[in-house]
DNA sequence: GCGTCTGTTCTCGTATACATGAAGAATACG
DNA sequence: CGTATTCTTCATGTATACGAGAACAGACGC
């Protein structure tokens, strides 16, 4: 869905309640009461419900009937699962890029930039960045049906970064290179190079964290 | 989402607005106001609330603050995107079987089989059971991500195959035999033959349906 | 005659009260 | 002492009441 709305009392629950599960508040397997984000979020439980449901429809919790609002595990398959989504569809959008030939976005080259100058110990401003930087990928594939499933996904992918953003140097290092390697193969218009970057770009952080003891 | 409820309020709710929205009830560019379909339902306006933002998480209806909720205009750019982005996720679909070398599912014969036995006047079953056909090659493509994205494109498609159900009695022949021939490229393991039924199977009705006066 | 302003009305957004069903604890029985 | 059953408690699901903001219509001024 993605509407968002100016300043209601639904956004804040849902701001709220969404950050709670990504630093840990709430973690993997427990049960959000919704009296208890009612409070968290100085609101009353029927915007905390609507939360609840977005959430639950962007993959964060699982909805048992009768039951509560479950924060989901991330399961090492799910994740695997996840990026081989990016790979095909962020794939794609190389494509397109390659075929209208007219480089990579700006914004694409101005993020990978900021990503390389960050500070080492700026870990979220990187797993935001990065974030960013990948969907300017997308924004120029033409298909906004696309754009809204890869939204979709990066809330399951910043969540995962959150929780991993223990990267190391070389990691991080690895990361930005590869970026810098997209860029130039966007620029060239040559979609073979940009899908082979891609593929490994999405592959092995998949098989990384998969293997993670969380 | 797609969490399927028991028979909670909610269901009911979510049910026959769905069913409004495709019928012409609500027609597209309408508002549905709250208490209409709360009457409708014969529930209270606590789960249509709920019924509504599913609606709106799965593409019917946009929730305009302060104003309501508008049935969506399917734009034909949209309609073509949509395609596009089923060619991509089921064309993998067709790969991974191709290489798990297994041949088809048995459920995508049964299904083709049950299609091509319809009488031409049970158009509404035909677009069921299309439905149905798409969504058996999509199960066995071992990625749970890809499998709820296009359970979310499905809803849409179904909206456009009831709008535009008066199919002629040679195009079905014609979709029933695309359908065969993608089966039997699935059990030769011939993914590029797979492929390039798809693009054509999936290429010509947005193209088709985009140009309908709507 | 037209534009604007204001008042009314209608619908959504939020809060709260009530019903229902499930989980857990305590007790009784084997 | 262990197990089954029942009762209590508590959280969710649903209904309803209230307040706020927007659209529309009518009247007034230009």
């Amino acid at each position: 869905m993605t509407i968002m709305m100016k300043d209601s009392a639904r956004t804040r629950a849902y701001d709220r309640i969404r950050a709670g599960i990504l630093n840990g508040t709430f973690p993997a397997g427990s049960f959000i009461e919704e009296a208890q984000a009612s409070a968290l979020a100085e609101v009353s439980r029927t915007p905390v419900r609507e939360a609840l449901n977005q959430l639950a429809a962007e993959g964060f919790l699982d909805l048992l009937p009768r039951r509560g609002a479950m924060v989901r595990h991330v399961t090492a398959q799910e994740l695997v699962d996840l990026y081989e989504a990016r790979k095909l569809i962020e794939g794609h959008a190389a494509d397109v890029i390659c075929e209208t030939d007219r480089g990579a976005p700006p914004e694409m080259r101005r993020l990978a930039a900021e990503m390389e100058a960050l500070p080492l110990e700026d870990a979220l401003q990187h797993v935001e960045l990065n974030g960013r930087f990948h969907a300017a990928l997308m924004a120029h594939c033409g298909n906004q049906i696309l754009i809204r499933m890869s939204e979709a996904m990066s809330a399951n992918v910043t969540r995962i970064g959150f929780s991993a953003f223990t990267i190391d140097r070389d990691r991080r290092a690895l990361i930005d290179r590869e970026h810098s390697a997209l860029v130039e193969a966007l620029d060239a218009g040559d979609a073979a190079r940009a899908r082979a970057i891609l593929k490994v770009h999405l592959e092995a952080p998949a098989h990384i964290l998969a293997k993670l003891p969380r």
